[in-house]
DNA sequence: CGATATAAGACTAAAAATATCTCATATATC
DNA sequence: GATATATGAGATATTTTTAGTCTTATATCG
């Protein structure tokens, strides 16, 4: 009943990357410093994220990862769902025929109804909107300043 | 993010209980049968919903399960919290000090929103309401029996 | 070409879930 | 009280999942 490290460490990469904006090439090794997730680690679900369509991979010296979307098309749940698969609080939720008894079962009923939800929660919540009023970033980010209360730029 | 095997297998075993009603006393080994569940597996669970509160143990020949509670004050998330500790879908809901961000961290809002929210789903659930439309009992129930389109008792 | 950075998947280690076993304890019945 | 029966409680074993690392291959820059 929790999210596992993988869809942890996904959330933020995808964060630190939204906060570069759409487009925007940032390395692995500075996304993996700075959101303080393991640099093989992070590979393995950068290559989830990019077959869903989140993100690109760009190999190569001076690589690097990029959002393929703008940060407000991006939502929890695909990120979440990229990585861990459908989101499925019980087996039976996910695979009513793993138990012979969901057709009739109430209690199934309620697990549906709670899974439905969650997942609406989390497609509500999109990265531009998450990055409004902070972020997850682990450190400060020297590329994204200018909200540490004043304005420098110009 | 999905409810364990033991989770599970206590809900089975309340809710044949709760068919019973409050305080009947029903053996392990028939609860084992009916709701397809390892008898020494549900001998472990039994025992933290007893020391929930929520059934009372009866040792010797004879022995069983009995509610404590009448199946209307029995919550699904009192049952699942019982078994599988307090719900908490990412680490940083339940232990914040866990991920030195959370005071700040946006995304840690929506998991705790999300949290509440499935909370709020299981404990609207109680199990009286859940035996009114049908059961979750595996294997039809001699006793409780009745259901099965005629009224034949009396 | 050579240096750098990621790709992709194999591999290992650790943790958690699942199930079983053993010995102890309680109760009914004789 | 003795015996049979049924569960208590924790230890143990097995399996599965998670987490992280490593190795070889490939792409790009200069
Ligand atoms: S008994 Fe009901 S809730 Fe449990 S696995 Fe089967 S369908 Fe799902
Ligand atoms: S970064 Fe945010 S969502 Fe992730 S663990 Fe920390 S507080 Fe929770």
């Amino acid at each position: 009943m929790r999210l596992t490290r993988a869809g942890e460490y996904g959330i933020r990469c995808v964060q630190h990357l939204a906060r570069h904006g759409k487009g925007a090439l940032v390395s692995r090794k500075e996304i993996a410093v700075r959101t303080d997730v393991p640099p093989h680690f992070l590979a393995k679900i950068a290559q989830q994220l990019a077959r869903a369509g989140i993100i690109e991979i760009q190999q190569g010296a001076n690589g690097g990862y990029r959002l393929l979307r703008d940060p407000s098309e991006i939502t929890l749940l695909a990120v979440i769902e990229a990585i861990i698969g459908g989101i499925s609080l019980n087996d039976c939720v996910g695979r009513p025929e793993s138990c012979h008894n969901s057709p009739l079962c109430t209690v199934h009923r309620v697990w549906n109804k709670a899974n439905r939800q969650l997942r609406a929660t989390l497609q509500e919540a999109d990265f531009a909107t998450l990055a409004k009023e902070d972020s997850c970033c682990l450190t400060p980010c020297p590329e994204t300043a200018g909200h540490n209360g004043s304005i420098e730029k110009k």
